[in-house]
DNA sequence: TACCTTATGGAATAAATATTCCATACTGGG
DNA sequence: CCCAGTATGGAATATTTATTCCATAAGGTA
């Protein structure tokens, strides 16, 4: 075999299947065949598993793996894993050492920081659900009025949605708490209510989330967990994750996402003026 | 427990991780917190693995899948496994078709914010110049008050400077003009002003600058072009362009070099002290 | 057809992984 | 401060899953 080293991308092992598949004896093809159909299994099924709907013994299978490169199937599953489950690095452990290199310097910092956005990003357009996202843009658009909250790290999110739903001529109102005043009575059935947090969930935040609740106004979460508590207020939620680089996140994520459903609502609304 | 069934959809688990999670023992939110931002890994990762991440005892993670309503971690892990087979297109794939699609749905907008924030991100680790971003850095730590300024699209990267600084418990002050109070007389010598603007750059922040030049503060700018105005005002100035998606953008390279700034600022302070 | 080479199936073994169990450490109420 | 009642860690065990091995079958050539 002209080259006998394992894939390590996606593809390489397509280059490598093709390249072996031809001249295949019988079982061995129906593997390679299976394989070139259903790549995907890989990473959450058992030989046995695989080998069977191949119609093939698991033995047979394993021969497969190993004419791939790979030393047996663990080897090529972890690679298919690797791929599928994000690659968060750890953040938090390579700051430590560049601290004890003594290599911390400000453009080592932004290096990680650069890559945890791109970690971020990535993961984004992967985990989102467009579904959930459309709805979250129908319930903003169909709005009378849009009322936006976000305290602490949500701040400049919440700030950045302000600023955009303005640019468009969306009304839209940020509720900042300003010399402590409360403006929540402005929020009305009819209306919705953008709540933006992050674990530790701002108290001031959720608060007002279930005040607007109360008064049967509409709620889409931007937070960033399955169990956030904005689940339990029953708002449309839409989960993103930031890596962070020790105590700190870049907010790359969070903020594509909520530039895309403002900008979103302003064309929905644009269409539906006309 | 009222319901003790195991969830078979993700939106059921969902609401069983929601319903659950309050007034769980220390050891146990852990997994129900890990579990909520990192769902996808369910499918491909070991109870070893994931108890690990989640910093918890094998037997700990598995009282949590009995919690769940789960038989034992494989019964929660099929349910993944499951469900990860029917929709696998990997991030790549996934982007494209988003964008091929053609018609406009706010997945195929996000695609395109994602796609310039990595740009973007990549652009601005190559471009950054480490000498400058190094003079930056010093020059704010060496202050002895930082102001901060930035209006329009550069008020979330202002708002998040202020916020990191704060929580580093370095004394910094944003500019906001709000009620029209404006605080610029509070700028004397020894002070720094970190002002923020992109093109078309705001009149206000020009001002300021200008200002707090006449009272002999240093000045840094976070802008987006050589021929920015900043530089006519003797900023150090750190250059950073996002790739805009029709007439916005997402900000993410602004604020990863804004985080990166305040970040190494509290950490020279951190060691000066010492 | 006899012989050699390669392919295959299936069972035996090794390794990884999940699950249980129990001793010990907490925690809150009296 | 003591005593339940929980929670927790860690090691022991059971189970699943990967991997190897070898006897047998198939295929090709003289």
């Amino acid at each position: 075999m002209a080259n006998n080293a394992a894939p390590e991308t996606l593809e390489e092992f397509q280059a490598k299947l093709v390249e072996i598949t031809e001249g295949l004896p019988k079982r061995l093809r129906q593997c390679a065949d299976y394989i070139g159909q259903n790549t995907d299994r890989i990473a959450v099924s058992t030989v046995a598993d695989l080998s069977s709907a191949a119609g093939v013994q698991p033995s047979a299978f394993m021969r497969f793996c190993q004419l791939m490169g790979f030393s047996g199937y663990s080897q090529m599953q972890k690679m298919f894993r690797d791929i599928h489950v994000q690659h968060w690095p750890d953040y938090a452990t390579r700051l430590k050492k560049m601290r004890e290199s003594g290599d911390e310097t400000p453009a080592t910092l932004l290096a990680e920081f650069v890559d945890a956005g791109r970690a971020s990003l990535e993961n984004l357009a992967r985990s989102i659900d467009p579904k959930s996202l459309e709805k979250a843009v129908s319930v903003i658009a169909d709005a009378r009025m849009i009322h936006i909250i976000g305290f602490n790290r949500a701040f400049p999110v919440a700030t950045y949605l302000s600023y955009a739903f303005e640019k468009m001529d969306v009304p839209a109102m940020l509720h900042a708490k300003i010399g402590n005043l409360d403006h929540r009575h402005a929020i009305r059935e009819g209306d919705v209510l953008i709540a933006v947090t992050f674990s530790a969930y701002t108290q001031e935040t959720l608060e007002l989330t279930a005040f607007a609740k109360t008064q049967n106004a509409e709620i889409v979460a931007i937070t960033d967990a399955l169990n956030s508590p904005m689940h339990q207020l029953g708002a449309t939620t839409l989960n993103v994750t930031e890596a962070d680089v020790g105590a700190f996140r870049a907010l790359s994520a969070p903020l594509s996402l909520a530039i895309t459903l403002a900008v979103s609502v302003g064309a929905r609304r644009d269409s539906d003026n006309q």
